[in-house]
Parts: C-alpha cells; structure tokens; sequence
DNA sequence: CTTACGGCCTGGGTGC
DNA sequence: TGCACCCAGGCCGTAA
C-alpha cells in the first residue's frame, strides 16, 4: 500500500533514471485502469522525460514532447494499493501483472505492474492547473506548524478521517497516520476540533518523524513493495501499531487494539491513547 | 456546508 | 482440493 513515504522511494528511483531519456514506444496490457489508453499510445513516443516529481501519493512524469510545436504534459500516476513502476533491461523478465511498458532509446524500459488495478494512469496537459491535484491540502513535510494546527484543529471529524483526507493533508495512508496517532498519543476517535495545542504539535511533529524516518528507509514492505532497484523497505521494522492487534505495546505494556474508524482498519493502544467521552446523539 | 456511511472496483491471503 | 470471505484507497451517492 504505497503511502507517501513508498512514492517519494519510486520517485527518487525514477528521478535517478528517467530524465533525459526518450520514449520510443508505448505497449499496453490491461487498460482498464487507464483513462485514455488510445492517448498514451499516440502521444508519448517521441516524448523526452523531463522531471520527475511526488505530490501526495501522486507520480508526475513531466514529458516534452519531440516536435517543436507540441506543447508539454505530464503523465499522472497514482499507485492504488499494489501498483509499481521500475526501470528494467528492455529484455528482463516480465514481472506478473505488468501492464504498461515504455520502450526508452536505450534499450531500457519503464514498466507499470498493479496486481488489483486500484492504481489510475491519465495524461494531465497542465499539472498546475488539474483539479485532481490543486484540491490536495498540504504536504505534511513542506506545511508550517501553524498551518498544520489551522487545518486539523478547526475541523469536526475524526482526527483519523482527517489524516487520511487526501483534501486535508497529502500523502498519509492508513499505516503511517495509525504510526503518528500512536507516538503522538492521540485516539483516532478524536475529534480535530477536541484537540487540544499541544496535541496538535506533538501530532504535526509525529507525522513528520514518521514519514522522515520511513523515507530513509525506503518505505514499509507489507505485503510486496518493492522500490524501483527491486529492493524491499525496511521501515515495516520500527511499525509500533500497525498490524500489532494483540500484542504489547512498546510504551506501556497494554495489549494494543483495532477497531474500524472512518470505515479504516485502525491500529492504537487503549491506555496511551485515551478514547474520547462517548458520543451523545440527540433526537429531539 | 459538513460529516458519516455503504458500496464498488480487484484478487491474494486466510481459514474452514 | 476447493471456496467463501475479508480487506485495502479513492471515489461517489445518499442521508442526517
């Protein structure tokens, strides 16, 4: 499940391969998960890769185009929960599940492997300017404290709910806000608005410890990440919460628990973090 | 407007 | 050996 910590590790590995490099050609397996499949074959060949950038959990492939009087686009890739993208020997075996191949000019190939095709690949001729990504709230590694505190403190939701917002802040995936919530002591069940300021800061310094920490770690290989070299993260070793129902935790001894906030699995310890007082529904 | 929730997509892993 | 079921992230429709 790539998070932002997994795509920045895909990023950084396309970014060291990519720019400069010309794409001769375009095959395509399955096409279900892509928004125009006739477009990437028709407009990429020919295309120089120019940059490689990360927003959210989000891959932009900024392309320039070979004919002078074509204008610049990016490919818009997001990885769902199983997709990857690595750089082979255009003759390498073929992993199971490929499904977009990008012949280079020398002799290398870009490959798109997603075994459930959660992940979306659309061409976005201004990446500035498309709504996917201007609706993103901010980068939880770029934002200031304050605005941090601004715009989780002033809403109603779960603190859980509001991590996972893609709106609100981007990047976060239900491992890494389940990581945070837990070193920063704060139920899930919180409301954004019942935290208190210091909850916030220790909240806004947790994510970014945890996401700092997990990109030098090249992400969390739960099930069968890979970065683009094919190597396993390591990160999934300092997890405190996630996927540890049951067992004790690592601050107070307390058996850690799961219960389903905002529809998500969620991973935290009934003593460190305090469930908020019951909620009271009125009817009349 | 804001929040909550169920359903949909897909298929590997799990448990009977 | 088979098979029903669970679950994941994003998105959408609906309801309060």
């Amino acid at each position: 499940m790539p998070e932002l910590p997994e795509v920045e590790t895909v990023a950084r590995g396309l970014r060291a391969a990519l720019p400069g490099s010309h794409i001769l050609s375009v095959r395509l397996g399955k096409t279900d998960f892509i928004d125009d499949p006739s477009a990437l074959k028709r407009k990429l060949p020919g295309c120089r890769v120019m940059a490689v950038r990360r927003h959210g959990k989000f891959l932009l492939l900024d392309l320039d185009p070979s004919d002078q009087n074509g204008r610049g686009f990016s490919v818009l890739i997001h990885l769902g929960m199983t997709g990857n993208v690595v750089v082979t020997a255009a003759d390498a075996p073929v992993a199971p599940h490929t499904h977009v191949f990008l012949a280079l000019d020398d002799g290398r190939e870009v490959r798109y492997m997603d075994v459930r095709r959660f992940g979306r690949i659309r061409i976005v001729p201004d990446s500035s300017r498309d709504a996917t990504l201007t609706h993103l709230g901010v980068d939880p590694l770029e934002a200031t404290e304050e605005e941090f505190l601004q715009r989780l403190g002033s809403r109603r939701a779960r603190i859980k709910a509001l991590l996972l917002d893609q709106r609100v802040v981007r990047g976060m995936g239900n491992i890494y806000t389940d990581e945070s919530l837990w070193r920063a002591r704060i139920h899930p069940k919180r409301l954004g608005t019942s935290l208190q300021r210091e909850e916030l800061r220790r909240l806004f310094r947790a994510v970014r410890d945890v996401l700092r920490q997990a990109i030098q770690l090249r992400g969390s290989s739960v099930s069968d990440y890979r970065d683009a070299e094919g190597r396993r993260g390591e990160f999934q070793r300092l997890h405190r919460v996630y996927q540890r129902e049951g067992k004790k935790c690592f601050r107070c001894g307390a058996t850690l628990r799961r219960a389903i906030v905002a529809g998500r699995s969620s991973h935290y310890c009934p003593r460190c973090q305090r469930p908020p007082r019951v909620r009271r529904r009125f009817s009349a």
